[in-house]
This record gives structure tokens, sequence and C-alpha cells, in this order.
DNA sequence: TGAAATGTTGGGGCG
DNA sequence: ACGCCCCAACATTTC
């Protein structure tokens, strides 16, 4: 009789389209599919309360689809090397899967796994999947990694065709006696007392099937993509990046899915396939510079000015600055797990240039209270619009959420959405309310540093200030 | 995937 | 009819 393999599952929670399980069905081999959740303290950046919802449901969705063949999802928690090496011995598996990771820690681990199975003699395999490419295979001319996001992307365009090709869902054969399992319930993912997940529920339906469908509609949605994924109140990106995170869908099925949309819009198509380019970016990146999220890539910036302000801080977080726009974004991103990729940027842009206050502290909050907080995407992210990322935007490009709410949301629909207080004011005063005259406030109910703030900072003063902080610690 | 400052142009009002 | 000014509209430069 065959040993069985245990799958390590991590950020690759589905069943389609997955080389570990694929490899193993080909191969015969009886598969116990594991989920470790590693709580030892100096991980430095455990799952933040939003991604713990998500990881909940994705979770319980894969075990209800494993159930149905007869199998389950066996959860295991503390040290994820400990608890499979033990795991192995103990039902007598020929091997561990895995799909490799790009995050430190995760890949810290991966090594350690497999010389802790080197010494049984138990094979360890890490898959490649996660992303388009493996990282380290997309390099420039003199062998180095790219540094820049439009030469890295062309690179990747050309060697689509040795890229590797989606596959269906294997026939697994789950081994028997299952494994004991941890009950998910035990696991305190879900937030209890107080409850603040309503949102999220009403937002989100995470797991494979609900990925599945997103991805299957994606070629109707994908049309407009190019001329209106900017524009916050219509729903026209693709909500694609938590299933993603988590592995709920691939990267793959995402890429192939809007290929055959091609035909359709080429142009949204291209420039779809380009954000997807992006996570690519980030995630190569965090491989080759694995202290992404903690320091600016751009090593000069380690000097830059950055300011303390736990008022200010407080204000963005809670959707409290005055600026629609922007209190929009974070009531929508605390309410839902999610803001829209526009909105993200003039929000982020506002904390690390108009009000100084450092990347990694917006950084955090965001991968907080996100669903899709990934560190690749977050790190690079922040750092892009902090000006000290690779590839990043000049230090002087900075966002002003007033032209950015009056070019993007012209008649304020998504603000009021979030702020319901300026649903009475009128489209000319939507974005700026501190100019407008007492008698149009006083009509739509507002009066300002009451039932709405009046603007933190004077948004010019804010930019001048900005540029005079980098002037100044540029020059040295 | 920026915004503001500065420069240029051309139409219309007007003496 | 002409020159002058104003200023919107657009283009370019600068931060």
């Amino acid at each position: 009789m065959k040993k069985p393999v245990i799958v390590w599952m991590r950020q690759d929670l589905r069943l389609s389209d997955h080389p570990a399980f694929e490899l193993a069905a080909t191969l015969s081999k009886k598969v116990v599919p594991c989920y470790v959740l590693d709580s030892r303290s100096e991980k430095k950046w455990a799952p933040g309360s939003a991604s713990r919802w998500w990881l909940h449901h994705s979770l319980m969705e894969l075990d209800q689809r494993l159930s149905e063949i007869g199998g389950r999802l066996i959860l295991k928690s503390g040290d994820s090397v400990k608890i499979l090496s033990a795991l192995a011995r103990q039902i007598n598996a020929s091997a561990v899967y895995w799909l490799n990771a790009v995050e430190p820690d995760a890949r810290k681990d991966e090594l350690r796994l497999r010389i802790a199975l080197e010494k049984h003699g138990i094979e360890g395999q890490g898959f490649g999947g996660y992303l388009l490419f493996e990282p380290g295979t997309i390099k420039n001319l003199g062998g180095s990694p790219f540094r820049v996001f439009t030469p890295f992307w062309k690179k990747c365009l050309q060697n689509m065709g040795q890229r590797r090709l989606a596959s269906g869902t294997a026939t697994l054969e789950i081994h028997h006696p299952l494994p004991d399992s941890d009950l998910l319930a035990n696991w305190g993912l879900l937030p209890i007392k107080p409850d603040w997940s309503k949102g999220l529920r009403k937002s989100w339906q995470p797991g494979e099937q609900y990925g599945q469908a997103l991805l299957a509609n994606l070629m109707n949605r994908i049309t407009h993509y190019d001329t209106e994924r900017n524009f916050p109140d219509k729903n026209a990106t693709s909500h694609l990046s938590p299933y993603l995170h988590f592995g709920n869908i691939s990267i793959t099925q995402a890429f192939e899915a809007s290929g055959l949309a091609e035909q359709h819009s080429n142009k949204s198509t291209l420039s779809f396939q380009r954000e997807l380019g992006w996570r690519e970016f980030s995630g190569h990146l965090l491989f080759h510079f694995t202290e992404l999220p903690e320091k600016p890539f751009r090593t000069n910036f380690t000097a830059f000015p950055w300011r303390e302000d736990p008022v200010a801080l407080r204000a963005w977080q809670t959707g409290k600055t005055g600026f629609p726009l922007i209190d929009a974004g974070m009531r929508q991103l605390w309410h839902t797990g999610w803001m829209h990729n526009r909105v993200r940027m003039v929000a982020a842009s506002f904390l690390v240039k108009h009000l100084l206050i450092p990347w990694q502290q917006g950084q955090a909050w965001f991968w907080d209270t996100l669903v899709d907080a990934d560190l690749a995407n977050n790190a690079a992210g922040w750092q892009w619009i902090a000006g000290c990322g690779a590839d990043a935007a000049p230090y002087f490009r900075i966002f002003n959420p007033v032209l950015q709410g009056q070019k993007f949301d012209p008649h304020g629909t998504y603000v009021k959405r979030w702020v319901p207080e300026l649903t009475k004011l009128p489209d000319c005063y939507l974005h700026t309310p501190w100019i407008a005259p007492t008698e149009v406030l006083q009509r739509a109910g507002i009066t300002l540093g009451s039932n709405y703030p009046t603007p933190l900072i004077d948004l010019a003063e804010g930019r001048k200030r900005a540029l005079t902080a980098f002037n100044q610690f540029n020059q040295r």
C-alpha cells in the first residue's frame, strides 16, 4: 500500500489548479490536507483582524468541500515545522507538499521543514503557483531582479509562453483514518464582543466557490474595466484581491480568465492584466528584498523627517479628516474590509505627504483592516506612494483629495454612501464643505466641527510642508 | 497612477 | 480697422 502525502496549505486554500494535489493524484497517492495556525510569538506579520475573518470562512468552505469527498481539512496549531514533521511520522507519510510562499517567515518555515523531514527520510517538496512566475526566474539582462515595473512586466509578458498552465480539480483520494484536528471554532478567528464583522458578511463570501463565480463573470465585467475602474462608485474593479491573497482562486486562473475576454475588449484586458502584473512585481520584490515591509527600499529615505502625530493618525484611521473622499474611503475600509484602489492611493498619499506620518503606520492599519491584506502588495504599495519604493512615484507627486474627488466622484455618489452626513450638500461643495456658505451648510444640516469635522490641515500648507521636508533631506 | 506654476495662444470687448 | 487688454483654454515646466 502506498504511503500518503500531506498537503500543507497556506495561501492556496482551494482544490482546483493546485499543483500539489495534482501531483498527488498523478502518483495516485492518498492525501492529508492540513492547515497549521502558526501562533509563535516571534512571527512578525500574523494575520490581521479582517484577514482572520476571511481565513476562518475560507477554511470552513475548504473543509466543507473536502468532506464532500470523504475527507476533512486537518487543522493544527503551533509551530508548523514541529506539527508537520510529527504528523508525517505519525501517519507514515512519504512526503509533504506545499506551494512556495513569498513571505520571508513562511519561506524560513519551508527551509526548516525540509531539513526536519530529511532527517526522517521524508520528502519535502514545494511547488510554484502563488505567482505566475517563480521569483528568481524573471531577471534583467544583467541577471538581477528588476527594480522597475514596466520592463519587469514586459519581460513577464514575453515569457507567458513558458508559464505554468492552469489545471482543473484533481481527483483526490483521502487518506484514512483522518488524523486528529482542532476545531475551527476554537481558534477564535472570528470577532466576538463586539462582533464587528456584519459589514464584511454583507460585502463578501470568502472561499473557492465564490471566487470562481466572480471569475466566471469577469468576462462580462471587464469590458469597461479600463474606463471605469478609477471611479469608486462604480463596481468596475475585479474585487479578486482577497481571493488571490488566500489562494481561493489561483493567479493563473485569473490571468487565463482575462485572456478569454480579450476578444471583447483588448484595452481593458491589458490593463487588468497589468494590475495582476503589479501583484507579480510586488511578490518578486518581497522575495528578493525581504525587508520590504520594514525598511524603505531606497535606503536614503531612512533619514526622512517623518512626524509622530497620534491624533492625526487616529483621525485618518477613523475617517474623520474632514476631507470627504478620504473619510469615505477609510470608512468603506472599516465597514467592508476593502477600499477602492483609487481611494487607497489618495488616502495613503494624504497620510504620508500632507501629514508626514511614516508609511509603516499606514501599512499597519491596512494590514489589520483589509481582507486582502497581503505582505508583498501592502509593503510595495505603501513604499510606492511614499516615494521610497522600487519604481516609486516621485516624492513631489502629491494627490490632492479635493481634485481627486471632483475628478473621480463628481456627483459624490461614493462619498454620500460612506459619509451620510454630507448627503444633502450640493455637488459643488461636496468635496469642499469648509468653503460652503453657512446658509448652504445649515440647509444641509451640517455643522462643521460638530457633525462633520473641519479639515485636519490646510491642503496647500500640507503640500508645501511635504515638499520642504523632502528637499531638506534630499539635499544631504 | 499629480498638481501647481508658468508660458502661450487666440477670441472678444472696447476705446 | 486697429491695438490693447483680459482671460479662458491649452501646453509646458517645475515641484
